[in-house]
DNA sequence: GTGTCCGCCATTTTT
DNA sequence: TGGCGGACAC
């Protein structure tokens, strides 16, 4: 790339000076646009936000205050206005997401500026460019793999052999969730205090994390934590390096900053020095993820680490309604730890927050889908629509439902692509193709599918492999003619096929490659000769990821890409409800949100109160009020006293939030009982709910009116008798149909009524 | 080396 | 109840 800007020349040329560099400030000014449009349509303080550029800066934004806006423009700004190049902006996100909707975002302001912007992105993104760039300081070599959390299990087991542990009374995924805990915390095995280091294996887990960091340094990798621990540390010990960086980054920006943790928040410190020009972006009160290692404190006490930092707060609301906002405010106000801030609606009243009781989460569900079937009679998008869960499992009665009356619907969130079984196994060998010293690749995929390679070989090869220090897959090599038939001609055969794929990667594009591999493993083929109902979608996911893989030119590029992002969301295709956790929905809005199971134990779990007491307490509160805050026009909140938990039936009460609403701006309304008479005397029992209850007549109808008629029967095109395919349920045969509901026979299932939409024929 | 059974566990999830 | 991992038997 010929971008003189690009951040590999280190000799930090002078910024493009906004003021203190006369001559290029004119050629600046003459070169680009008058950048001041883009600061049209701003309100004061989102304007201020953009133009304080200089020294701190906390920017306080409440929910659908305009945070993006203000964080794109103001990025803009400071590259319209000539005040830096692009390679001189540090911006960091938390998700892929966030990084790829800023940089768009950025790129319809300003154009094509955008692409020099190579600090946009994750913190764990930039912690790899700043490994990479200087791998060897950190005791890495050039081309260092990056394990995901399965690699990374896998590794540690091991360590944890090799230290004679005794996993079951220390399991791996527990010591794996510290040796995280710590890295968040910045801490290497040296910096552990001893109180840490011998709270777990007998007192050995500081001894197992220093070996496992030398078994990662052995083989040449990092995980996930290093990728902010170790720049940390790089930086810290190499003061020029550390100038360096200072020098280069003239601006830094920082969203989400209520969900740093305390590696992010020491590297964030450390590279914006005593002056830097650091503004951080968030809301204290939209702080969910403490128990993966977020400090609220960090935005709480900006303006203590950051001395002569400005803070702005933005306080006007475009997204909700005021009774919506003034129901969250109200909420949130319960809690003690906070900066404090007061949204105002920009878009009137609008209705009042609804409540419901239901009799048990049958019932909840099937309110919801009514109230959601009665919505797009008259007209409305279900893809406006959200249900926000607090678990997982609540979703079950949900589907069920929604399946039953045939009401489309998306789930968002669950195993990320990048995590499938089967996208993991591809991955492994187009990564063993790559490097062949790819030890955990090359053994997750060994005997997969299955060629007689058995546990027993591996650990021999592994152990032959250390003994030697060569790599696994060289280990292979060498012990091939002693390994017992079976598994010898298996893995000859494979390593045959490595060999080949090799000599192939330069001929031929990454898909086509993958293709080939997928093809010739006989890994499509162990998919496409098992029967259940999960191998066509773990087919779709494979080809799936040979799609994506279109846009790559090189293999090596598609790994290095993939080791990070791998962001391969479904198309968004068709008019579907969402349904989601509440942590998912953050960032995002909806016109409608159901907001079932508000009930003691459920939320606020139960577990947050538990494991962490009053401090929980307010994360779910503020999980609340991020929930809330999602929705446009209409919030609906309920709860059942009854709910089905692991197939056993639980009573509960109100949630303490459902009292902490404000009563003048929620209107109550009562669901008509169920089958065994809907009495609401535990809501009674707890005051707050009883108030509502008595000061206003319970409306007994449908949340929302129904004014279309009813939808009609499309021509259905499948018949009775006829063979089809479901999604969940698997293959089925037609018994019976009316309009467009089926009755189906499923082979694994039992007999059902779907939809015609939900079936293809098979 | 592979298949099966048993016992355990069961918030939230990104990189 | 259901999914998963580990132990054990063939």
């Amino acid at each position: 790339m010929a971008d003189p800007f690009d951040l590999d020349d280190f000799d930090d040329g002078p910024a493009p000076a906004g003021g203190s560099h006369p001559l290029s400030a004119q050629a600046a000014a003459a070169a680009r646009p008058d950048p001041s449009p883009l600061l049209e349509g701003l309100n004061p303080e989102q304007r201020e936000a953009v133009l304080h550029t200089e020294g701190p800066l906390l920017v306080l934004a409440g929910a659908g205050t305009g945070k993006t806006r203000v964080l794109t423009t103001r990025l803009a700004w400071i590259l319209a206005g000539g005040m830096a190049w692009p390679g001189q902006i540090l911006a960091v996100t938390f998700t892929n997401k966030a990084a790829r909707e800023m940089k768009e975002r950025i790129g319809r302001l300003i154009g094509g500026m955008v692409e020099g912007m190579t600090w946009l992105g994750t913190f764990h993104s930039i912690g790899v460019k700043i490994l990479q760039r200087h791998a060897e300081l950190a005791g890495l070599k050039s081309g260092f793999s990056i394990l995901d959390t399965d690699d990374q299990l896998r590794l540690l087991k091991q360590v944890m052999e090799a230290e004679k542990i005794d996993e079951k009374r220390h399991p791996a995924r527990q010591m794996a969730g510290l040796i995280d805990d710590w890295k968040n915390r910045g801490l290497a095995p040296d910096d552990l205090p001893e109180t840490e280091a011998g709270a777990f294996a007998g007192g050995r887990a500081g001894t197992v994390y220093a070996s496992y960091q030398r078994r990662l340094k052995e083989i040449n990798a990092v995980d996930f934590g290093d990728l902010l621990l170790e720049p940390l540390r790089l930086l810290r010990s190499n003061p020029d390096l550390l100038e360096e960086y200072r020098r280069r980054f003239r601006y830094m920006l920082v969203d989400e900053y209520q969900d740093t943790n305390v590696a992010q928040y020491m590297l964030l410190r450390l590279l914006a020095g005593k002056n830097g020009n650091i503004c951080c972006v968030g809301d204290d009160d939209q702080s969910i993820y403490g128990w993966r290692g977020a400090q609220v404190e960090n935005i709480l006490r900006f303006e203590r680490d950051f001395p002569g930092a400005r803070t702005i707060r933005l306080e006007r609301n475009y997204r909700s309604t005021a009774h919506i906002l003034a129901a969250a405010s109200h909420l949130i106000s319960h809690n003690r730890g906070r900066l404090g801030k007061t949204l105002h609606s920009q878009i009137g009243d609008g209705e009042k927050v609804v409540l419901r009781a239901h009799w048990d989460d049958a019932e909840e569900a099937r309110a919801i889908a009514d109230d959601l079937e009665a919505l797009r009679g008259a007209g409305g998008r279900l893809s406006d629509t959200a249900v926000l869960v607090r678990a997982t499992f609540q979703m079950r009665a949900l589907e069920e439902r929604f399946i039953e009356i045939g009401l489309p619907y998306r789930v968002i969130g669950g195993p990320r692509f990048y995590e499938r079984m089967e996208v993991r196994d591809a991955l492994a060998y187009l990564r063993v193709i790559h490097s062949p010293d790819h030890d955990l690749a090359f053994e997750r995929i060994i005997n997969v599918p299955k060629r007689g390679i058995g546990a027993a070989s591996v650990k021999k090869m592994h152990a032959f492999a250390r003994m030697r220090g060569i790599s696994l897959f060289r280990a292979a090599e060498l012990m091939l003619p002693d390994l017992p038939a079976r598994a010898r001609s298996g893995l000859k055969a494979l390593l045959a096929d490595f060999a080949r794929w090799r000599a192939q990667v330069d001929a031929m594009p990454p898909s086509e490659l993958a293709e080939t591999v997928l093809d010739e493993s006989g890994y499509a083929a162990m998919w496409k000769s098992d029967n259940s109902p999960k191998a066509q979608g773990r087919l779709e996911n494979l080809k799936e990821l040979v799609r994506s893989m279109e846009e790559f030119d090189t293999l090596a590029g598609f790994l290095e890409h993939v080791s990070l992002v791998m962001a391969a969301d479904e198309a968004a295709d068709g008019d579907r409800v969402s349904v989601m956790t509440m942590h998912a929905a953050k960032g995002l809005e909806f016109d409608t949100v159901f907001l079932p199971g508000w009930e003691e134990g459920l939320f606020p779990h139960q577990r947050a109160l538990d494991e962490t007491g009053e401090a929980g307490l307010e994360e779910e509160r503020r999980l609340a009020y991020v929930a809330i805050t999602r929705a446009k026009r209409r919030a609906i909140i309920s709860f059942a006293h009854n709910r089905r938990v692991h197939n056993l039936w639980q009573t509960a009460l109100p949630s303490r939030f459902i009292d902490e609403l404000p009563p003048e701006h929620v209107e109550v309304l009562r669901e008509d009982a169920g089958p065994s008479g809907f009495s609401p005397s535990p809501v009674h029992e707890r005051g707050g709910f009883a108030g509502y209850g008595g000061a206003r007549d319970p409306g007994t109808g449908p949340l929302i009116e129904a004014r279309a008629e009813p939808r009609r029967a499309e021509p259905c095109p499948y018949e009775i008798g006829q063979r089809i395919f479901h999604q969940k349920f698997g293959y089925g045969i037609i018994t019976g149909m009316e309009g467009d509901r089926l009755t189906i026979e499923f082979e694994h299932t039992g007999t059902k009524r779907i939809m015609a939409g939900f079936v293809k024929a098979a």
